[in-house]
DNA sequence: TGGCGGACTGACCGCCCGGTCGGAACCGGG
DNA sequence: CCCGGTTCCGACCGGGCGGTCAGTCCGCCA
């Protein structure tokens, strides 16, 4: 039953063993590169090379797909980013640990970071995915606390907490905008300049 | 005839005389909160008060007023924000100008901002649009014009230009995207805020 | 061996989309 | 008073949309 999606997972590439994956991979694929609005079910169906019907067999429409994409890519990027913060770094390392780490994530999971970051919500759609907005408010969180322990510690200083996080998350969000993946940076490597420049400032000395 | 929408530009706020400048403020305020593939060309004529046939007397199609709306909007930002940098100042100073201009460009006209923003480019829709292309890389190498200039006048450190005119749009894109403005910042004194930050570094001294 | 449940299909539905067309209403100039 | 042009409308079109449904196929377990 389509109720058992909930176990399943859009990897950004799929081996076709389970249906759920394949349809969740492709979709992400399709979202990313034409939007929500322009990807059809014939579309999503196409490419997985299976029936329109069957799309609904696993899914109970096109807006469960999109939302399993959203909420895994999101509850994802929070888990992947937290295992990568150095437990016994300094303040300031693991706030570079947090920009690398999602560079990083950007680059594993493309196609579901673009298809849930791209869309855009009015207020009814919001309310049925605030368990995706959770955990985007849960990984906003934890960029603050770092620049607040770094505060705390010293090592930056008394800046505006929710607006520096915000500016280190617009860095971190605009990628998809510009990034193509046959630069010589990997997203990862952009993130940690990225660091660079705003934990030294432009400013010469 | 449609062919005289040439000279047309689209008002954040209308005011009823010209058919055409109504058509592109209510578009793009739909645009902005829906996007291009929510919004039907009945939800435009509806908006407007008038047929959706009256459209097609004054634009050939939906694209072209998109087309106009976006291309319109980038190239007032580009010449918005010249118009702004300061002749004698400083090249930091110039740098701050530019930020602060397109934070109030983004205050000034908000819905042409996010609906020519946020919707994305297939290949073939981004060759009819290279006009607005030709803008927005214009106001693009504006940016790392001045990032240069401060460089060689030693008040930045030698930093990538391309990178950190990439952190400066990151920066400023992105604030349509959690912005709202009763907040007690101007999205101005937010886009200062930035520079402040990027000039002077996280780090404390 | 029989039957039951999950995987799967193709034909079909009503709706709304972008776009067209023929003509009405209006208005200034001869 | 009529003319030509501009502004405007309602009815209409083919097609693609999200979604439904009746039914087939097939592997597994009793």
């Amino acid at each position: 039953m389509a109720r058992a999606a909930v176990k399943a997972v859009a990897g950004e590439v799929n081996e076709n063993g389970d249906r759920m994956l394949q349809i969740l991979g492709e979709s992400a694929r399709l979202f990313a590169t034409k939007g929500y609005d322009g990807t059809s079910m014939r579309d999503i169906a196409e490419a997985c090379g299976i029936s329109k019907s069957l799309l609904y067999h696993h899914f109970v429409d096109k807006d469960e797909i999109y939302a399993r994409i959203a909420l895994g890519s999101t509850q994802r990027l929070y888990e992947f980013v937290v295992d990568r913060l150095p437990e016994n770094g300094t303040p300031p390392d693991r706030v570079r640990a947090f920009m690398t780490a999602t560079g990083d994530y950007f680059q594993r999971y493309r196609s579901n970071w673009i298809a849930s970051t791209a869309a855009f919500w009015s207020d009814p759609e919001l309310r049925r995915h605030k368990e995706r907005v959770m955990w985007r408010d849960r990984y906003e969180g934890l960029i603050r606390q770092l620049i607040q322990d770094a505060i705390d510690a010293g090592d930056f200083r008394a800046v505006d907490v929710p607006l520096t996080g915000r500016l280190v998350l617009s860095a971190l969000n605009w990628m998809h905008r510009w990034y193509r993946p046959d630069k010589d940076l990997t997203p990862g490597q952009i993130a940690e300049s990225y660091f660079d420049l705003i934990f030294n400032g432009l400013k010469a000395r």
